[in-house]
DNA sequence: GCCATTTACTTCGAGGCTCGAAGCACCTTG
DNA sequence: CAAGGTGCTTCGAGCCTCGAAGTAAATGGC
């Protein structure tokens, strides 16, 4: 009753993530980062108003105690810095500092040159990039 | 720098990784097993010659140390037994019981119908197999 | 055949990650 | 204004991961 198909496209992509965290859990020592926080890091993006803890957890699927430890990992590297929602006293927002533009630009270029799909070509990544936020946004809760 | 389809297609992957483990950690519990200990489970074919503590530790991006303490947990569990190689009596080799061929059946069964994946038509998989499957290849060690 | 080296694995200890429970501050509803 | 809900943090426990050190078996040089 399995699927060979569906193994073989949720092995590839278990097997892609873990074979990129690997390859890249050294690289980001050398910034000062795990791959949590790096992953932590990633999330927030600076073109964007600065996500609140909730948001933050949501988008890395973890819960608000683990969210608020990695969060700490950050403020404490001088990377991320805690302010207040005016429209919502009691919610925190994660605001990169300059230097933590600086180390995510760095340490999400690592990752995306590490990962085994920096060598697909651009008609492979767009077709790719098609299905897969199809999967997603199909998937959405 | 950074090309926006490889960022698109690696965030993707990550976020259908992350969706999945999360989704799944709580019935895997029900199986007595964890996140860590399910792939191990998957990651020994009973249809193949049982493969050695190094073979697993590759294919599960782990250290021997960390390989260790999770065939452990199997054998706890009764799951798994250790044997040794008669070809190389350095090397031990993770066995499935029968009741871990039943657990695993179960818990790669779970994994598939909680993946996002689970919801493609025939002809995606189809074809994310087929591109995702080329790019593992191409960047095999 | 013997000894040094290499390989496969395990144990141990330290540190990081994740979570539930409990508590605080603020918002919202009546 | 009182009661309940929401967002976040702290705390403690448990699991995961790794490097260092040690054991057993295989390998290579002599």
């Amino acid at each position: 009753m399995t699927d060979p198909l569906l193994e073989s496209v949720v092995r590839a992509n278990h097997e892609l993530f873990m074979r990129t965290s690997d390859r890249v859990t050294r690289p980001l020592e050398e910034l000062g980062l795990t791959l949590a926080t790096a992953q932590a890091l990633w999330a927030i993006d600076p073109d964007r108003p600065p996500p609140s803890m909730k948001v933050l957890a949501g988008r890395l699927y973890c819960n608000a105690p683990n969210l608020s430890f990695v969060v700490n990992q950050l403020v404490d590297r001088g990377l991320v810095e805690r302010g207040t929602d005016p429209a919502d006293r009691r919610a925190r927002v994660a605001v990169l500092t300059g230097r933590g533009r600086e180390i995510r630009k760095r340490a999400v270029d690592l990752l995306l040159r590490q990962s085994p799909f920096a060598e697909c070509e651009p008609e492979e990544l767009r077709h790719l990039a098609e299905l897969l936020e199809q999967v997603l946004d199909r998937s959405a809760d």
